[in-house]
DNA sequence: GCCAACGTTGGC
DNA sequence: GCCAACGTTGGC
């Protein structure tokens, strides 16, 4: 019996990685590499497949939610930690005991309307979201089964 | 481009 | 173990 699916959270910046290079990417998947801040990456560990993701564009005009991803691989080693020429090469990370993981997911939705930041911050109920906490800056971060029910409404009109 | 907030590093 | 310096993130 598998547990029922968890709400997760991730950022990319479009400009890097956007919504739009998933839905072409083959089988609509990828793998979420260059994670470098161990509490994001053990969220990455806590992920299970079938769990949703929210995707969102940082460093966007306007930041927002941009649509819905499900986890299809869970956490394994990201061999760009030890790829020297990788922006994010990690010299420290020891091949034989990866310090470094990454999980794939699959895109399931992107939303007709992009769910812009500040109306999130107005919507009620979310002001707890990790997201919207001032000063945060996790890429990975769980999100509360009620504020996935709030943010999909939102995405709805 | 600015800069506040945050995580990491390294001297002591 | 403290904390200043530094690099990065990400909204604005």
């Amino acid at each position: 019996m598998s547990r029922a699916p968890q709400y997760w959270l991730m950022k990319s910046e479009p400009s890097a990685f956007s919504i739009d290079d998933l839905q072409c990417a083959p089988a609509r998947t990828t793998c979420w590499d260059g994670v470098r801040n161990y509490q994001a990456r053990n969220y990455m560990r806590a992920m299970r497949r079938g769990d949703q993701v929210l995707l969102h564009h940082s460093h966007a005009d306007p930041p927002a939610v941009v649509g819905v991803a499900e986890v299809v691989r869970e956490a394994y080693p990201d061999p760009t930690a030890f790829d020297r020429k990788d922006k994010h090469f990690d010299p420290k990370s020891n091949p034989a005991k990866p310090t470094w993981d990454m999980v794939e997911i699959r895109l399931v939705r992107k939303f007709a309307h992009p769910i812009p930041l500040d109306l999130l911050k107005r919507a009620p109920g979310l002001t707890r979201m990790e997201l919207l906490r001032r000063g945060s800056r996790l890429s990975v971060q769980p999100v509360r089964p009620d504020e996935w029910k709030i943010v999909l409404k939102l995405a709805q009109k």
